[in-house]
DNA sequence: GGGCTTCCCATTGTATACAATCTGGTATAT
DNA sequence: ATATACCAGATTGTATACAATGGGAAGCCC
């Protein structure tokens, strides 16, 4: 059983029962019993463990195991005032140095793209939405945001994903981003900024709901 | 050949000796030498190594091997600029909500011991100084970012390390902090801000010297 | 019955063996 | 002389076996 990458398989495929909630809060994981689901040795999957821990989705226990990490609400608030703070320093640094014409042509297309194809697109939005946010650091020239906002984000995924799967949200979305990439194009800094902050504030009061959902399906799944 | 936590202890040998560039940038790791000097088996090595590819310090290249990674100019003004972004955001908050008394008095108290007895307390300085930037993460009430701080910090240590062995630039780091405890004390959010933003840039302007020392003193050690 | 001790089981921590893959060089054919 | 095929060494990827630890349940003493 070699020839691929297996900790990155197991690390991903857990992940996303994580976020999903297949694993809710609180779930035990032992690197036996997944190891023996996967047909693996314990090898790649107390690597893709430890991977899940660095990405603070798990905790280890010395000696005891790991648990599915419970949801704690002042974290989560923590976690969007730091996206917050890291995304209107990107905003910022773009309004200063200009946005690249083709590049803000390109996202502007597809995000118009996008608001007309609703809801079928909604799939891809997801993703879309990701590559969104991680384009916008790249044009400010910052790796090291870009980066922490990738990190950021999918430790919110959970929550991310109602707004994105959600039609009247989804599309209020498209409209925050296309406004947002306007103000860029204007290098309308306050507007832009402003966008910005209402987009993520609005998105932290969906929190609440969100994890309702995230449960609702959870539960619905099982 | 067990009982305490070996990864962690090989984890920290290495970081240390890639901070001190005992390791130079480019220098190639292997799991079987790593073991075969700490006399433990590869699981143990493998999974310090998997923790340095995770603080960024060192480079995976799958079946080939791992090296230390190359020092980024571009990289570490990323770094700097987030940090930055990241700081500003704290000492605002403070501002904003306050600081505790109690807290402080006793930074403070720390710090004005500090620059009475230099430069002999240089060695603890270091240590220091990560504490206080971790302190005022805390009081700003946001653990995230405080954790973020702590990453970028271990990133740019090794410059880091220059400013504060030097007798100094020491004492302007000294400064620095207690004219921030101040502002902070009287909630002067821009004053504040101004420090660490000058404090910051200062420590910018000495990326190439500090890179410069570095190197001399990995030949010398060697 | 309550508290203490002891033992066993679950689980991770570590060691070792084997498989797969990449790199480089060398031999061979043209 | 050059290009190609192939072999060997180095290195990580994975599997398996054993050690150590911690927790909980059962049993025992008071």
């Amino acid at each position: 059983m070699a020839g691929r990458n297996l900790s990155r398989e197991i690390y991903e495929t857990l992940t996303a029962r994580i976020n999903q909630w297949i694993y809710p809060p609180g779930h035990r994981l032992t690197e036996e019993e997944i190891s023996a689901e996967f047909d693996v040795s314990r090898s790649p999957v107390r690597e893709a463990l430890n991977m899940l821990v660095q990405a603070q989705l798990i905790l280890k226990q010395e000696r005891k195991g790991y648990t599915v990490r419970r949801v704690d609400i002042r974290e989560i608030n923590e976690l969007y005032d730091t996206r917050l703070v890291l995304e209107l320093a990107v905003v910022d640094q773009i309004c200063r140095i200009g946005m690249d014409e083709e590049m803000l042509a390109g996202l502007q297309g597809r995000w118009r793209e996008l608001i007309r194809a609703l809801p079928e697109m909604a799939a891809e939005a997801a993703a879309e939405d990701e590559r969104f946010h991680e384009t916008l650091a790249e044009a400010a020239g910052n790796r090291v945001m870009s980066r922490l906002l990738k990190d950021i984000d999918r430790r919110i995924h959970f929550v991310r994903i109602s707004d994105i799967t959600n039609p009247d949200r989804l599309k209020k979305t498209c409209m925050d981003h296309l406004e947002l990439l306007a103000a860029m194009g204007d290098r309308d800094c306050v507007r832009a900024q402003a966008v910005v902050r209402q987009n993520i504030e609005w998105g932290r009061e969906k929190v609440s709901s969100a994890m309702q959902e995230a449960l609702a399906r959870a539960h619905g799944i099982m």
